[in-house]
DNA sequence: AATGATACAGACAGATCTGTCTCATGTCAA
DNA sequence: TTGACATGAGACAGATCTGTCTGTATCATT
């Protein structure tokens, strides 16, 4: 029954807050007084607040990584099904109640800087995501994997941002398939190719 | 040789700003300070910077109301062309240095609140725009309208945050071929129907 | 009981933000 | 020349932000 531990409960209270209202919108103060922590203690946790913003996208890419390799365990040495796998999951995702897009792109509006801590670290964990898709591609005989990869990154990234904004019961249908299309064009053994 | 009102040179100045650095990350005295206007004169041509931020947003969807008008001017009686051309057309535009993605969905991610004056605007904008994109397919025959259009949709959303955090020369044309495809699925006489 | 570590509570500094208000200056018409 | 008015310049109020600092309470160990 271990009691978590300061840190955590400020990572916790500060991801809802940032994740739901936006890092810039939610001061510090809110965030001490909703995890009940003193502000010494905050900033013994965290020296600053870009260090807290950091550490909130560290731990928003673990669990999107976590996710992945749980699918690369479920289909073994399938990368298609793997890939398949992955657009299932995310259009089901998408339906969470209090979607709010993703945080990364959504950190990157954010702190359009590209040297400010959070700009580094988003582009680094997104770089690191697609270029594992980008494997998945290749081990799934994509002709073209780099195409393929970029087209389902805008594919998934336009998904995400309409889902926040404009939410319709049918796109999570539109995107399966249209992702599907690109998937098929690419993977099919050998077709008619355009 | 009118001189240039302050209201226009303020919005202009405030354009490029906000664009660049982002809404909430210029503050008001910036914007008066390069514009050379008095804080009072400022105050009089926008209530509050709400509305400065509203009437941003009025004008970068009026330039792009112009261009899809002239592209529809084009090529009149084809819709076809029409969503063609427009495809190219935000290719190319793509291409701009200083590119910093789409001011509306910048504007949502920096306003979540629904309720926020700007994220009213921004939302009725790209309501308003799709709508004359699923025109655009109604009129070219698609088979699913509201499916082409969604697919587009975040297949350009996509484009425009790819493009904005992680510029690729090669991204244009892949963004180019997935549309096409997509296009091609829909709007093809009779063919192979999936 | 004494001590040291840790945490809460919150005052405080210093910066920055929006929006109001004052005042000096310039312009134009009568 | 004079009066009405618009404008630039900027002080100011009041709020809010991050980050520092002080003081007090709690708890484990000696």
């Amino acid at each position: 029954m271990n009691k978590e531990s300061a840190r955590d409960r400020i990572l916790r209270v500060a991801s809802e807050l940032f994740y739901m209202e936006g890092i810039r919108a939610v001061g510090i103060d809110r965030i001490i007084k909703q995890s009940g922590v003193a502000k010494a203690s905050f900033y013994r946790s965290f020296a600053t607040k870009d260090d807290l913003t950091v550490a909130y996208l560290e731990s928003r890419d673990e669990l999107k990584v976590e996710k992945l390799e749980k699918l690369r365990r479920l289909y073994p040495g399938s990368p298609k099904e793997q890939l398949s796998a992955l657009i299932r999951d995310v259009t089901e995702q998408m339906g969470t109640p209090n979607y709010r897009g993703c945080p990364f792109l959504n950190a990157a509006v954010e702190f359009p800087d590209p040297d400010h801590p959070a700009h580094v670290k988003l582009l680094d964990i997104q770089r690191s995501f697609w270029s594992r898709v980008l494997e998945l591609a290749r081990e799934g005989g994509a002709r073209q994997p780099e195409e393929l990869t970029a087209q389902l990154r805008m594919l998934y990234d336009g998904f995400v941002m309409k889902r926040y904004l404009d939410k319709s019961d049918l796109d999570p249908e539109y995107f399966r398939k249209a992702a599907e299309l690109l998937l098929e064009k690419q993977l099919v053994p050998d077709n008619h190719q355009g």
